[in-house]
DNA sequence: AAATGAACAAAAACTGATTATTGTTCAATA
DNA sequence: TATTGAACAATAATCAGTTTTTGTTCATTT
């Protein structure tokens, strides 16, 4: 029961007028207070609706916040994808998601929450599911890539986004690893150098 | 004054028996009991020295705690910096210090840390100093790879070096990103295909 | 010169009693 | 049928008082 709640919620039905307003008042409350000063009573009462109804969608405390921060990086992932629009090349493209995976990081809920509880931020950057969440994002981008022959076709998709999300996300997590990348022209060019021929050529 | 002890520090003189002392006897400490539970005056019963020793060498605390960090990353990279000289090539060498930070990590000193304090631990893996400090680790072997012609002796070595430590790093820290790589063999072939030529050729 | 150990105020950790929150159930309500 | 709101035990957060630890100083020892 409990269990079906959770697969509910993993198919997480935004459309559900009930669970948005469960979602709004509980992001609202996390960016006021933090997550751990988040009750689930105070979610109840900004969003005007009662603890029952929370639990209901929400089986616990953490499944909420999960669900909040999914709903984040699903918007973020969606605004991302409209900047790519914009961009020609794969490295354009993934020069773009570093800019704004960073932009996103230091103005978003996180720099909020990092000045509170950093050790919370730190253990989210740190779990691996948060990122594999957004894996499925590049494998289009890499076919266009192919198909226009900015990248090998005989790559394999799964190693090439494997490589791509590493790629983004320690440049996003790690600014300066040793050399400096901080503006775009010099990830741009760090970017074009690695994915046309890593080390070689 | 303090800026001065500290700077002393920096160059860590390990040969120092009292600097030594202090350091052995702090991470003994911290293995027994954790970084939160270490206290000044348990090193220096342990350590079988006085309090006032400490701080003359370590400014405070927290100096004291990067102090046997830093020594036990010395110790790491000079392990394997023993191992990577039976490695031919900058892909063998690569893998096998992923294959063995990942070792360390899961049979080390973090181990037992992440049990009882998982957020130092992550705060720790998030920090870039943290893996600054070994970037000169890896440039000879660069410059090695470039004379043998298995990476083009036009790339940056700046550019190889932070390549060649995001890779680890990530690699190390995010066993799975999307594509498995959990043994010596997909590591390496992954490296191969990334090192050799990005996502070209 | 460096190490010791005692003294000290300020900061942090601990403790136990109190209060708030969680997670569950269920009858009433819309 | 979903939501509500009240009740409840169990868990967690809070708080004020107490103890420990920190970081500093300095006279004494090695």
């Amino acid at each position: 029961m409990t269990v079906a709640q959770d697969e509910q919620f993993n198919t997480a039905n935004y459309s559900d007028p009930m669970v948005a307003r469960i979602l709004d008042a509980a992001e609202q409350t996390i960016r006021r207070f933090g997550i751990r000063r988040m009750s689930m009573g105070e979610v109840a009462r900004i969003g005007k609706l009662s603890r029952g109804s929370i639990y209901r969608h929400f089986g616990d405390k953490e499944a909420l916040v999960e669900g909040v921060f999914r709903r984040l990086q699903q918007g973020f992932l969606n605004r991302t994808e409209a900047l790519l629009e914009k961009q020609q090349t794969l490295v354009d493209k993934l020069t773009e998601s570093v800019v704004h995976g960073r932009q996103d990081i230091n103005e978003g809920i996180f720099a909020a929450l990092a000045e509170t509880e950093p050790e919370t931020v730190a253990t989210m950057f740190l779990d691996a599911g948060f990122y594999k969440r957004s894996v499925a994002f590049w494998p289009p981008h890499i076919k266009m890539a192919q198909e226009k022959a900015e990248i090998s076709a005989d790559v394999d998709t799964a190693l090439a986004t494997d490589f791509i999300m590493r790629l983004a996300v320690s440049l996003v997590i790690f600014p300066d690893m040793g050399k400096p990348l901080n503006n775009r022209r010099a990830i741009k060019s760090y970017l074009r150098q690695v994915l046309d021929s890593g080390l070689g050529a």
